[in-house]
Order: structure tokens, then sequence, then C-alpha cells
DNA sequence: TTGTAAGCGTTATCAC
DNA sequence: GTGATAACGCTTACAA
């Protein structure tokens, strides 16, 4: 060892020097490239040299080099919402690892902002707030499954289909009164899910404010639209619902059904507890990361939402 | 204009060749180099040439060049929780902006990988499972509010002492089953508050797993250890208890009072009502974003966080 | 089988 | 006032 234990961050031309042999050798043996035949013995020698000096490489050189870095950027829309985003997050960071890449968020609601893009020249980016609109044609993180598109529509279709199965036709699709990310995607899903369950239109409104308001809201959807079910935007919608009815102690499922989406944790804790979507949020993390990095995708092999029984439907 | 306008991204180089001066001159002008003195017309010529050409500096080159890039990585644990983590990230990423750095966030639970730190070589890093622990990190972001230091030790305080001004002294900590980011750091909280207040030991104890585990918890909580009053570590859990609370016919304030901590949406809804902690996130994020960048950090002008009163206390 | 050297796009240190 | 030019650390033709 020479007197490259200085502060310095170890090079490839230090590692070079120490094995005696040049920076493309280096960076042939470390890369493994391909078509290059090195003998085992230098390629020992490399290997020895790099780790006496605690060689990494300079990813960002590297990436100036190639053009892009091995990073993957993701835009959630908002740091908010139920299991789905959390765990696709995971599961897309977890596979993204496996193959070398790191996954980075962001949470833009008007979509991945341009600066970071050329800050990090990222491999590739997905913005969810752009994929959920699909689109089938764009949605090539959901698949197929079971014969059919596996996207947001699929889980919307699901939740409807739960309501007209316990046999519901006259729906409403309550949404929250924030603009939050999904909100005009979603509506539109249970529009086109309405007509293809054969059910009238639905009646179509927002809850929130204060307490007064929100039972104000159900009262009307019961009352006034005649309103047997309510699919919710989000579980936080749904039991804003619940609420309301709480308030004037109406009972679901008996004077209105309810049913959630995005399965979220404190919804299994109310009473009546909240039938709900979950997504498995995991998959199409790991979907999304094959995808991004063109690997082959495989086929669902289980359900990629379920409807979770509670007692409110 | 020349042949410039092909599909290769326009360099300095291009630039400097259109303004028929150097790179150097270039980057001086675009970048207002100080003690640089260049003629007003010519700056003005480099100023045409670069948008006339769509110019736009290559991040990464510039990353090489000075050994970091413009953004900030930020680890918070996973993407679950109240409302605190989503305005922090808010704000700090609005902050950052400002400065014409960018936030890229992570969720990993064992802290910030380095092959992400090498992939972008962020100006700056901050890990939230970190800071949160009243090191001094902690200080520099959370500072000072009306005396006292500004942490999660002091929000913890806050929760304590409202059960306390209720008249509580028997007193419980209930965290969650599974283990999430701030658990450990909470609890270490929440003794040491309790010793600030002259409170004797907290009984510390879980929530967790089916509707009869959770009532069996609250039952020994309140009939074996006589407590009195809870304190929560997040809102998810004051929800599991007061759930338990439901099953056993139990009321709360009478029977048990209940407090939460990082206020969630879904804890207004509940009947009873949650008295929670609100704690300005937005406020954090954007103080932590001047820490990082090395700026001068204001006083606390509000309260850095607030007991937020329901019914459940 | 291995080495040389030309970039990748910037910035900053000199000269002129 | 401005311009060459040498880095920054790496990959990859092309030579040898």
């Amino acid at each position: 060892m020479t007197r490259e234990s200085l502060a310095r961050r170890p090079t490839i031309r230090d590692v070079a020097d120490l094995a005696g042999v040049s920076t493309a050798t280096v960076s042939y043996v470390l890369n493994g490239t391909a078509g290059q035949t090195i003998t085992p013995s230098t390629r020992e020698r490399v290997r020895r040299a790099a780790d006496s000096v605690g060689y990494v490489p300079h990813r960002i050189a590297r990436a100036l080099r190639e053009g892009r870095s091995p990073v993957v950027l993701l835009n959630v829309g908002a740091m908010i919402g139920g299991s789905t985003v959390a765990t696709l997050v995971e599961g897309m960071s977890a596979e993204l690892r496996r193959h070398g890449h790191s996954l980075l968020v962001t949470a833009e609601p008007g979509g991945i902002i341009a600066d970071v893009i050329d800050a990090v020249a990222p491999r590739a980016t997905l913005d969810l707030t752009v994929v959920t609109t699909g689109g089938e044609e764009d949605d090539v993180v959901s698949g197929v499954a079971a014969g059919d598109h596996a996207g947001f529509a699929f889980h919307t279709l699901a939740q409807l289909r739960h309501l007209v199965e316990r046999g519901h036709r006259r729906i409403a699709f309550v949404g929250p009164a924030e603009d939050v990310p999904f909100a005009r995607t979603r509506r539109a899903h249970a529009r086109s899910a309405a007509r293809q369950l054969g059910l009238p239109p639905l009646v179509e409104t927002v809850i929130g404010g204060d307490e007064a308001r929100r039972a104000e809201t159900v009262e009307r959807l019961v009352r006034e639209e005649g309103v047997s079910a309510v699919a919710a935007h989000s579980d936080d919608v749904a039991l804003a619902v619940l609420a309301g009815m709480a308030t004037l102690g109406l009972r679901a499922p008996q004077d209105l059904a309810v049913i959630g989406f995005d399965e979220d944790a404190a919804a299994r804790l109310w009473r009546p507890s909240l039938t709900t979507v979950r997504i498995d949020g995991a998959a199409y993390g790991r979907r999304a990361a094959r995808v991004v990095l063109g690997l082959p995708v495989p086929e669902w092999d289980s359900a990629p939402s379920q409807v979770v029984l509670g007692e409110s439907t």
C-alpha cells in the first residue's frame, strides 16, 4: 500500500497503479465487461487491489459517461393515503435494489419536476399521478390478470361489483371535498364500471366539512337520491360517510351500505368495520420496477386486489 | 442558428460557438461568477445564444465537477403515519426549491442506503429516523420555542402534560405491536417526560391483534394496572385503544382518557373524537431545508405543536 | 491479453 | 475582458 491512504477517495487510477495494470483493465474486471479476455491472475490482482484500497466506483462519473444514473424516480403525488402506495414503494424499492438500482421518491401533485430529472439523470421515471389515469394502452405496469386489465379501473370495477352482488343498483360514488391526487381518475373509472355493470348512472357527490355538513351530505343521498349504497373514493372518505350516518342514527349496511377503497388500517377499527378494497401494492411495485428496467414482467399469479369483507356492506 | 438543431442536447460549447466566445466566458456569464468583468454586450450575446439554442446546463456534469448535486436526500423510514411527515416533506421540498435544490425521499427503515448516496451525491442528507432521537442534529432542526427545545421530546411532553392537567397521574404509554419507525424514540421520550412531570413510572404496553386482543389489552390497563389515561404512540394506536374500549363498553374519557399523537384525519371522525397532538410539519420541513443548506434558521414564531382538543380526554 | 487515449459537460486556474 | 486548458472519474474504441 502506497501513500494512497490519504483522505482522498480512491479512484480507478489508484487501483490500476496498485495492481500494476491500466485503468481499462480495472474497469473490465470490475464490470465483468463481456467480450474481454482477462487472465484469472490479473483478475485476481485487480480484485485484491480494489478492496485493499477500498475502491468504490464513483457513480456520478459513471452517470456522466453513460448518460444516466442507476436510480429510478417515482412520483407519488402526495405522501398520503392508504396502504397501497406505501407497500408499492417498498416492493418497488426492493426489486430495484435486487437489480442494482435505487428508488427515489418525490411527492409533487403536479407531476415530476424537470429540475429533479436532470439533477439525477434517472434511468427511468414513473409518475403515479399519470399511470393511474390508464389508458390501458399506456398502463404497462398493471398487465393482465384473469383475462382483465389489472389497473385501477379493475379495482374500481371490483368495488362496484361487490355492491351489485349485494343487490344494490342505486349507488353513489363519493369523493373527497379537497382535490387529492387520484380523485378525477377514480371518478371516471367508477362511471365506466357502472356502465359495464349495467347500472343506472351513479349519483356523484363529495363529502367533507364539519359534522353537520357530513350528515347533511349523507341525508341527501339517502332521502333525496334514494341511494342504497356508497362506493367511496378511499377509506378516509368511506369513514366520513359512516361518521355522517352515525350522526343521523343510520345503520350500515341496513340503511346504507358503504365500501371503501385502498385499505387503511383505521378502517378495520370502526364499528361497523369497513368493507374495502385491498390492493396488492407490493406486487405492483415489483412489476413497476421490472417494467421500468425493461425486464420481463411475470403474469399475475394471485389477485391484484380483493374485497376485504367488513360489516359495512 | 447553425445545424445545432439536431437531436443532441446543446452544450456549453454550442453556446460558446454561437456567441463567438469561449466556454469559460459562457460559464462566467450564466453563473454570474463573482470577480469576473464581462462587458454588457458580451453578456447579452451569450444570454441570447443560450436561449436561442435552448441551453440548459447539464447537472450531472456539474455534479461531477463540483463533487455534489443540488439535491437533498430525506429518509422518512416508512411511507406511513399521520400528517406530520406528509407536511414536512411538502414544506421542505418547497423551501429547498426556493433555493435551487430538489428534495428526494427514501423510505428505508434501516437508514439511508449508501448506494443511494453515491448514486446522487446529494448536497446533504437528513434521516428522520435519526433526527428524532434527540441528538445534536435534532437540536439544529428543532431549535428552541418559548425557551424549550422544540423536538419530538417537546411534543411528547405536551402530550403527557395535557393528561396531567386533566388530573391524571397513573398513565400508560401504548405503542404499536409492530415495529414502526419511531417507536423506541417515542417511548424513551415518554419516560423522561413522565419524570419531568413528577409522575410515577408509566405503564408501558403495546396494542395490536384482533378485536379480542385489543379489548384484553385495554381491560388489563384499566382493571389490573389501574390506569386512568393513555398517551398513545400515534393516532392509529389511540384509535385501537378507543376501539378496545368500545368493545368493553368503556367510555372515554370517564373510564379511560385517551390522547393520540401526530394528527391523522380519521381521528376526528371517531366517536368520541380523539384528542391529539398536531405537529407543524411544514414548519419543521422549512427549517430542515435551511439547516441542511447552511442558511440561518428563524426563531419559532408560532407553536411547533399543539394539543387538538377532542372528546376523548 | 492488455494499454492508450478520447471523450462525457462543467468549472476554475491561469495566461494573454 | 476573455480564452485555453486542465481537471472531475469513468467507460470503451482502437492499438499494440
